[in-house]
DNA sequence: CGGAATATTGATTATCATCAATGACGGTGG
DNA sequence: CCACCGTCATTGATGATAATCAATATTCCG
């Protein structure tokens, strides 16, 4: 579904020097006509938190950082996005939070305006924003635990088990420190003792700081499933 | 909106005895036939974390607390719910979340599987869930920020400004100190002294464990949107 | 009034943050 | 190709915050 939108976006590029005198709209068309293609470089922050939320956001390359900010510089990133993902979504007024370029990151804008006459011609569509919504929200409530509950240890067997893919026990960590620091309401100096203690503990090995491999799944499965915190002690 | 929704769902309660022989399916009717109302006891529990989505919720009256449960025991409160709010928005396959009456509830089941033609139906009720769903999800970034990012008087502090009520500043607090603390991710302890410490400064006076005025609005307003830590020192 | 549940206060400990220093990595230029 | 420098990650020492354990006080209800 999210590659249909994607191509209708840059069928929408492609026809943005046509003129613009619609025979008559159908859901291709409307959905051409609000979107639009943006090339993101690294590090660029493209949804600024308090800004009018005039888009939706698609992206369909790279990897985005999502995170709110206080005042005096302390961040929490609330999450990641890569292909497929939607931004925009958490946002009445205003965007809630800030998206920014981990690398070179291609996005879709789609203006929330012109969103209503879109959702009555193409339901489907209201069913994959609902979709897309309520997976956002399943997982920040499951961060939100992980914030409030665990411990450092458990915060980092909780994120390594998430980012397992398909029984390969080699996980890459594609982020720096402090986002994952910022990510798991923790500083660097405790994401490094942490990793030091899952390591002591023969959990995991670390090969260098973007890629370590599981050792005993069972046993970091159990951490990152809050069993018993008494497990998670040095 | 969600007065519309209740509205129908009483009409389907009194049309439920009816012939299930539908003439011809309006939104009025669509929306009556898959609403069934319901009578929730407080402490009774009326989502399970973990069993299928069979249902949209909305709540009519009474509140209601959400939450995630570790298997040891610990709770992370992701948020409260009243009249107008809608609940089973944050599931996929399964609720993720339990919802626990806190004092009598009443609640208005839509199944999810009906819904479908209603959303095609009636194309204001997707927006209404998007939007229901984006407000959950600006509430839960925020919540995020506040349980990774925070010290216990800010997160104090910012709980208390959320509970302020148009400039008038006795704030009500409907709710026990566990709850409290597994909202916040604290410990009931922590509460306690955090009220204390707002108290010595002045900010707040405490009546008793459920009602507190506000003193000092400008300062807990800056402590609560995250000025700077060291405000929220000792 | 009495007893249970809830809230507060106190003493101590555990965990994580902070400050500081060292070590590893990666890119650049000689 | 390798030395150099800046950034990032790790390790160590110390301190602050919140958790835990324990005792007392208060509130809520029957």
């Amino acid at each position: 579904m999210q590659q249909i939108l994607a191509q209708r976006a840059v069928v929408g590029k492609s026809d943005h020097a046509l003129p613009a005198m619609p025979k008559r709209l159908d859901e291709v068309d409307i959905l051409a006509q609000i979107a639009k293609v943006a090339d993101i470089i690294p590090g660029q922050c493209f949804i600024r938190e308090g800004d009018p939320a005039a888009h939706y956001v698609l992206v369909t390359a790279g990897s985005v950082r999502v995170f709110k900010a206080l005042p005096d510089g302390r961040r929490a990133i609330t999450g990641f996005a890569g292909p497929g993902d939607f931004l925009g979504l958490a946002a009445l007024d205003c965007y809630a939070t800030t998206a920014e370029a981990i690398n070179a990151v291609q996005i879709v804008r789609y203006k929330r305006l012109d969103m209503a006459p879109v959702l009555a011609a193409f339901p489907a569509l209201a069913t994959l924003l609902l979709v897309a919504a309520a997976s956002e929200l399943v997982a920040a409530q499951a961060h939100m635990m992980l914030l409030g509950r665990m411990n450092a240890r458990e915060k980092l067997a909780a994120f390594l088990m998430g980012r397992v893919v398909a029984r390969n026990r080699d996980v890459a960590l594609p982020l720096a420190r402090i986002d994952l620091a910022d990510y798991l309401g923790l500083t660097v100096e405790t994401i490094s003792r942490a990793f030091g203690a899952l390591k002591r503990d023969g959990m995991i090995v670390i090969h260098n700081a973007a890629s370590i491999t599981i050792c005993d799944y069972l046993a970091l499965k159990a951490l990152a499933s809050g069993a018993d915190p008494r497990l998670a002690r040095h």
